[in-house]
DNA sequence: AGAGGATTAGGACATTTGACCTAATATGTC
DNA sequence: GACATATTAGGTCAAATGTCCTAATCCTCT
């Protein structure tokens, strides 16, 4: 199967296209020539530049699905989880300063323009939500650990963001120790007094 | 000069389309359809889609400049102002839910192609946090006010990619008390014990 | 009122770019 | 060699940018 090999290929660095430059800057010609491969050869495997956002929606969903996967087997501790989640900010660092979040500007971008697909790449929004919502629950959170979730995704967003935007690798440090703390507290809150939604 | 009064308009619809659709996405036909007028007097203005959106992000910068100089003229309390920088999320609740944070999303797209005139939309982000910064020392936190400024500014912008991904209002709005909660509790700490930054 | 500059409409045209398509060729397998 | 699979090299077509020009109209000043 010479054919999945290719199709993977051109997935894979429409990814990295799509993440540098967005989805509206990136052509046919430029994952080609980042592949390797001509035009028409594009055309065998993907009809139309949606199949290849779709392909690469689908692709990062996967990946973030495994990964999530991954830290669940590396840890019983739910806290341990988040913490993970966290650090990604840092563990991307250069890529985030450059692209911002793969996620977040996807979305963004997908949504001002109104595309079809845009609801797929909530999906994996939702997927990140869904799967921090499960850890606060584990945690013991209840009622608050989808209050939580939403809590520490944004957060992500916002230090993507303004990382992105001031290149300042000092505020990422600081933000991260700063929301580690908040999860530390959130857990230790939960056995005694777990009412405090504002403790944060 | 009627000049300006067209020159005005055709920067205000650019604004509108360039944060509705993005710069890429946003043509010179958007444009003078949306003014009603002709190309020919549009080139009459603007040479390049490059002179617009510089005019666009010199409005923004000017509109953002008003708009907190307003707020200094509303309350003498720095609390007050930060709360109400704060709450622009809510009062723009509609247009981010749509659009994103217009600030956000355009350095974003701006960083990712790599566009000459995403520094001076930085500026723009760079305004916010100076003035956030200022509001903080006011409030007497001093060697931590800047830290606050872009804990704030990046809060903003996490929330703003979340209401459009998501749509949920409720998010919003508990964020939004949570937020200026914290804010209190920094006045509150700045007299007696001004040491603990991780007391978000 | 009229001269002259400023503004607007409208279109012709060159150029580029990107999405999309096709026919011919290559590659490998049986 | 036959056959399906994979790939290439071209070309078409529409849209967008950018340039230029001409003829109206509007405004202002005298």
């Amino acid at each position: 199967m010479k054919a999945e090999a290719t199709r993977q290929k051109i997935v894979e660095r429409a990814d990295e296209l799509i993440y540098a430059k967005g989805f509206g800057e990136t052509s046919f010609a430029d994952i080609a020539g980042a592949v390797g491969i001509s035009r028409g050869n594009f055309y065998y495997h993907f009809k139309s530049k949606d199949e290849i956002l779709d392909a690469v929606i689908e692709k990062r969903l996967v990946d973030r699905e495994r990964l999530l996967a991954n830290w669940g087997e590396t840890s019983d501790d739910p806290l341990k989880r988040i913490e993970c989640f966290i650090k990604i900010v840092v563990v991307n660092q250069t890529k985030i300063m450059a692209y911002g979040c793969p996620v977040g500007t996807l979305t963004a971008e997908l949504a001002k323009i109104d595309h079809g697909s845009g609801a797929k790449a909530n999906e994996i929004l939702a997927l990140f939500r869904d799967w921090l919502t499960r850890q606060f629950l584990e945690l013991g959170c209840g009622g608050e650990a989808s209050a939580h979730a939403l809590h520490v995704l944004s957060w992500s967003q916002g230090v993507a963001t303004l990382a992105q935007a001031f290149k300042d690798e000092a505020f990422v440090r600081r933000e991260v120790e700063q929301i580690l703390d908040w999860a530390e507290a959130v857990k230790n809150q939960t056995g005694h007094a777990p009412k405090s939604a504002t403790g944060r």
